[in-house]
RNA sequence: GACCCCAUCGUCUAGUCUGGCCCAGGACACCGGCUUUUCACGCCGGCAACAGGGGUUCGAAUCCCCUUGGGGUCGCCA
């Protein structure tokens, strides 16, 4: 084989013939395996949607895979929220969602050929010995590894507690091309003999992993590169067994604004929240897709041309930052793109939950129209859009201390006056009234349209004078204007 | 500390494999200007990067080596 070295790119030319490569003619499958210990936070999601553009690029097939064989923190609810947010952002399986807990039995059956076949041992040092032993390495700047104590004892099960572990090679490397990252080479003697089976007998991470993904056909791991240190022992094992090796793709990791993981710390939400927060799905899913991938200088991608586009020789090799301006730019952008009308309807809980009742649906589409393009988030855009949807407006207090002055009273009857005759009630008419009355009063377009805006909406920033006094409706704006008027003669009283 | 990985504007990135088209292009953010009934949108313009050092070559952001920096992993978690 040629060697691999410096800058690496078109992984499928290097990557002709190796055993760890599929065949271009074989149906990929892929999986994406969260563990219910969580939500699905923004690096899991990426993984997801790389798992499932893949996919789908190749006409391959696209598996769920719950991992929850740890059993003191899975939790039913978070399976439940990490599907929610999946199906969220579009992101359809094609086989599962499975789950590892109910798979133990096949597990269970690897273990007991291994260790039949001597690949895989009994092991009775306690967590207390391993424990003194890993400070101990650690004080002496050392790896901390199992040292191999029970290794080559070839002891039976007897009455005690033990563990099984994997009897890895301690010579030699164990290599694979990652389809991202190139070459990849450990020592074998840098691995040491990982525990396949806990004391309590549930089969752990790195076994259950190797088991599911020969099980289920998997050709292609795509997966966070936290896991290339897992790799070799996966390979280990998969080979023990008999199995074929499958490709594996690295995707680099999402840091924080600090360059460290991405964690809470830094506001790495989960998916539900940016639901909650008013971010659309397809802004998302943009975001997500260009944070690592790119097509040349292009921004933004429809999840049709996603498919089309992605391809994993396109996945940079250095983690990215996180950049949650761009992923509100990103939403603005789709937000302005959008059908009202489905607009409207997915803006409509986060005015239900405003405590603003339900608009009626083709009204509230027009009401968006005016709002699009001001608002960065649907929640930005059910309080920016408040006064359309309830009669208690309230001043903000600089804005009608400024505008809702003595000067005003008069030409504010006047506009009610005029506003009751307008035919069509609509912004071209609307405009031409308000025109013709501030001519008659010898005022400006500027003199009275604040002052109006404050009566309409409370505040001096909204949409358009006249759109919002076209959404509005005329009998709402004659009540406001004539609310207005009673204000400022109420001041003038003090 | 050991092992693995990475390295272009503040951030996401194009360009790197196939060296010259790059005194480095796009986008976000930021700063100006224009437009304007407010705020936005939009349009125009600006700021801003090849981590450092050696090589190879007529020529290097691109290839090689070293240094430095950053990240990840070292669990009876996944």
């Amino acid at each position: 084989m040629r060697p691999i070295s410096g800058a690496f790119k078109r992984p499928r030319l290097y990557f002709k013939g190796h055993k760890n490569v599929k065949d271009a003619t074989s149906t990929v499958r892929v999986r994406f395996a969260p563990s219910p210990t969580g939500h699905l936070h923004i690096g899991g999601a990426r993984t997801a949607l790389f798992n499932y553009l893949y996919a789908r690029h190749t006409g391959g097939v696209f598996i769920l895979r719950i991992e929850d064989t740890d059993r003191e923190r899975s939790k039913e609810e978070y399976t439940a929220a990490i599907l929610a947010s999946m199906a969220w952002l579009g992101l359809e399986w094609d086989e599962g969602p499975l789950f590892q807990s109910k798979r133990e039995g096949l597990y269970q059956a690897g273990i007991d050929r291994l260790l039949a076949e001597k690949k895989a041992y009994r092991c009775y040092c306690s967590t207390e010995e391993l424990e003194e032993k890993r400070k101990l390495a650690e004080a002496n700047k050392q790896k901390p590894m199992y040292d191999g104590t029970c290794r080559d004892k070839d002891l039976p099960a007897r009455d005690a507690p033990y563990v099984v572990r994997f009897r890895s090679h301690n010579s030699g490397v164990t290599d694979f091309l990652d389809l991202i990252k190139g070459r990849i080479v450990f020592e074998n003697k840098e691995l040491d003999d990982l525990i396949i089976r806990r004391s309590d007998g549930s089969p752990t991470y790195n076994f259950t992993v190797v088991i599911d993904d020969m099980d289920m056909g998997v050709t292609h791991v795509i997966r966070g590169d936290d896991h290339v240190n897992n790799t070799p022992r996966q390979i280990q094992i998969f080979e023990a067994l008999g199995y074929p090796v499958p490709a594996f793709a690295h995707v680099p990791l999402m840091l924080g604004p600090d360059r460290s993981r991405l964690s809470k710390r830094h506001g790495a939400k989960s998916m539900t929240e940016y639901i909650d927060e008013g971010y659309l799905p397809e802004a998302m899913v943009n975001y997500l897709a260009r944070l690592g991938w790119s097509h040349g200088d292009q921004e933004i991608f429809s999840i049709a041309e996603l498919i089309e586009k992605f391809d994993i020789a396109d996945v940079g090799k250095s983690a990215g930052v996180f950049n949650p301006e761009k992923l509100e730019w990103l939403n603005a952008h789709y937000i302005k793109e959008s059908d009202p009308k489905a607009l409207a309807g997915r803006l409509l809980p986060f005015i239900e939950a405003r405590g603003y009742g339900s608009p009626d649906a083709p009204w509230l589409a027009r009401a968006v129209v005016t709002l699009q393009e001001r608002s960065k988030t649907l929640v930005e855009m059910a309080e920016m859009g408040g006064f359309y949807f309830t009669d208690e407006i309230a001043y903000d207090p600089k804005a009608a201390a400024k505008f809702l002055t003595a000067d005003v009273a008069a030409p504010f009857r006047a506009l009610a006056e005029r506003f009751g005759s307008v035919s069509p009630w609509e912004t071209g008419a609307i405009e031409a009234a308000f025109a013709e009355v501030i001519e008659g009063l010898g005022l400006t377009l500027a003199k009275l349209a604040q002052p109006l805006r404050v009566a309409l909406t409370g505040k001096t920033v909204s949409p358009g004078i006249f759109e919002v006094i076209e959404v509005i409706g005329r009998d709402r704006v004659i009540e406001r204007i004539g609310r207005a008027v009673a204000f400022i003669e109420g001041n003038e009283k003090k």
